[in-house]
DNA sequence: TATATCATTGGAGGCGACTCGAAGGTCAAG
DNA sequence: CTTGACCTTCGAGTCGCCTCCAATGATATA
């Protein structure tokens, strides 16, 4: 599968493809003429880490995680592992309660506009800064 | 509360603060020696671009919602906000929903990493690439 | 075999969101 | 009335993540 064919199955753009394969993201193999040659699992990992990146990952820390598949797994990889997981796990947590409740005020938002009843919604927004952010992260 | 107070209450950089300004997010009142003078709302105001912020969306349209609070809310700009809030609400149900799964596996990888489980770890973070992306955004 | 269309690299440019430095105005303490 | 710590603006720089371009090479079709 040549560079065009991977972006059109997978969406992500040929210029894009070739940064990740710069930054090693991403390296498929190369042809003899030097193209290069996604094959299944490279569009497997493309998914991955579109999917890390939704979640909020730097290309940094996805490159971390998906490095794990091929790496065999040192003991000293072992417990940045699991230190990083342990970590994520808290934000990915934090955020689940967060959207949980901004939909919530989003939600009352809508109706409040729908309804005309626009003073609710000036207090609704002021209600965002009563949200709590985890003290754990800045970003 | 001048510009270093503000600073220090919010964890906001004076850099940021004086960006915010420029940019038109927040333009708090300025003394006769043109130094800027932030107010409890002013501060109020920074706890929301905050929260909007760890919400993931852009200082756009953090500027869109927080204007909605000092502005007469007309006809057209209600279509807006209602648009928008649907919009992004869609967007924070699939975010809640992305986070829960993506939790389970990293769960599910912690307790693989921690009991030596390493092939089961490479095949949960190929399960990541199954996750399914929202088709309404790529972000 | 000429032409069009694809691939390669390297380097520059762009955008969002800051971040820093220089040059200068303001103010309180000694 | 000077010193030092603030504040101001403006312009440039940085970082992450692309995106575009020019020069060059490979492949497929008439």
């Amino acid at each position: 599968m040549n560079i065009n064919q991977c972006a059109q199955a997978t969406g992500v753009s040929k210029d894009t493809l070739r940064y990740y394969d710069q930054e090693g993201i991403l390296s498929p193999a190369r042809d003899a003429n030097q193209y290069r040659n996604y094959s299944t699992a490279d569009v497997t990992r493309l998914n991955i880490i579109q999917n890390l990146k939704y979640a909020g990952l730097s290309l940094v820390e996805i490159k971390m995680i998906t490095n794990l598949m091929d790496a065999p797994i040192t003991d000293a990889c072992k417990q940045d592992t699991i230190a990083f997981l342990a970590d994520k796990r808290q934000i990915f947590q934090a955020k689940i309660q967060f959207y949980q409740a901004l939909d919530k005020i989003a939600q009352a938002i809508q109706t409040g506009a729908e309804t005309q009843d626009f003073a609710n919604v000036k207090n609704l927004i002021q209600s965002i800064s009563q949200l709590p952010l985890p003290d754990f992260e800045v970003r």
